[in-house]
DNA sequence: AGCTACTCCTGGTAGC
DNA sequence: TGCTACCAGGAGTAGC
């Protein structure tokens, strides 16, 4: 008989999107309810969430499986089944959620997938704009696009990242973002590290000189780590509605949604542009408009 | 290689 | 108050 997983996780984002660090936590936290459990039932009300696999043959696939490994590439999250059950590839996108609920727990009504455990929770992927994903593949391999380096890996140096931005000649914004490139940034932490590190989003990656470089580096791995320690206290494992408390990151952002607020910096105000069709905020005094 | 535009979606909000 | 119009935006794709 399986143990009873005795809490229940809930988890919501205030604003913004799922980034590296919101991906990180949403591992961590469905993590401990989902190993070693087996699928009993499978419950599908979007079918496009499971990304061109039928449902009949997503069922076929993870009806009996068990979980065998929760981890994050960049913003995916990959389960891994045991054995040769292959795995879920899944990505939140926008609106996307994961979370273990408890059988008496109320179920939220964006629902796209719910996976039924061997221990009566129910693990539900939950997305209110159906832009998410929820794959079945036999290997991860078979549907991960070609990422670029974890920012968090060793393998993520300051000397790596200065020669990547010289080997590219595009502006810093849609190549941060870029996932080829470097896998996880989003939106928010671009615009906060570009901030951090005084460089406009259009400037172009190979007029960085080394110091810029590096403290563009310095303010990826910075802020990354800062914002999972964040979502670390403030998202636990016990039982949380819906309507939980908001998170504390938001109230650390310098630029990201501060439009027409000072700059924490110097106090002149944060301006709105738009690049490559992404809102982008910044300080135009402490991040100088090249040329 | 790098850019722009378009698609997928709907809750929230601004404007009237 | 109630309606409509529009925006946000990750990633995949197409076209230049």
């Amino acid at each position: 008989m399986a143990p009873v997983y005795p809490c229940a996780i809930a988890i919501r984002y205030r604003s913004g999107v799922p980034e590296l660090p919101e991906v990180e936590t949403v591992a961590r936290l469905i993590r401990p309810g989902l190993v070693d459990r087996r699928i009993e039932a499978v419950k599908v009300t979007w079918p496009r969430t499971l990304g061109g696999v039928s449902v009949p043959r997503f069922r076929k696939r993870v009806v009996g499986a068990r979980f065998e490994r929760v981890w994050r590439r960049g913003k995916y999250i990959v389960m891994d089944f045991a054995g040769d059950g292959g795995c879920i590839v899944g990505h939140l996108r926008m609106t996307g959620r994961m979370q273990v609920d408890a059988p008496g727990d109320e179920v939220n009504r964006f629902t796209k997938v719910s996976l039924t455990l061997d221990d009566g929770n129910v693990f539900r992927f939950i997305d209110v704009r159906k832009f998410g994903r929820f794959v079945w593949a036999p290997s991860p391999d078979d549907v991960l696009p070609a990422l670029g380096p974890e920012p968090l890996d060793e393998q993520f140096t300051a000397d790596w990242f200065r020669q990547a931005l010289s080997r590219r000649r595009r502006a810093l914004k849609p190549l941060l973002l870029d996932q080829s490139f470097v896998a996880g940034l989003g939106n928010i932490y671009v615009d906060e590290a570009l901030h951090a590190a005084h460089l406009h989003p259009l400037r172009t990656s190979d007029t960085l000189n080394r110091a810029a470089a590096i403290r563009l580096h310095e303010a990826i791995l910075t802020i990354l780590t800062e914002a999972i320690e964040r979502e670390g206290s403030s998202f636990d494992t016990f039982y949380r509605t819906p309507e939980g408390q908001p998170g504390a990151y938001q109230e650390q952002f310098g630029v990201y949604g501060r439009t027409g607020k000072p700059c924490p910096n110097c106090a002149r105000a944060i301006k709105r542009i738009v690049v490559g069709q992404r809102g982008t905020h910044l300080c135009t005094n402490c991040q100088r408009r090249p040329r």
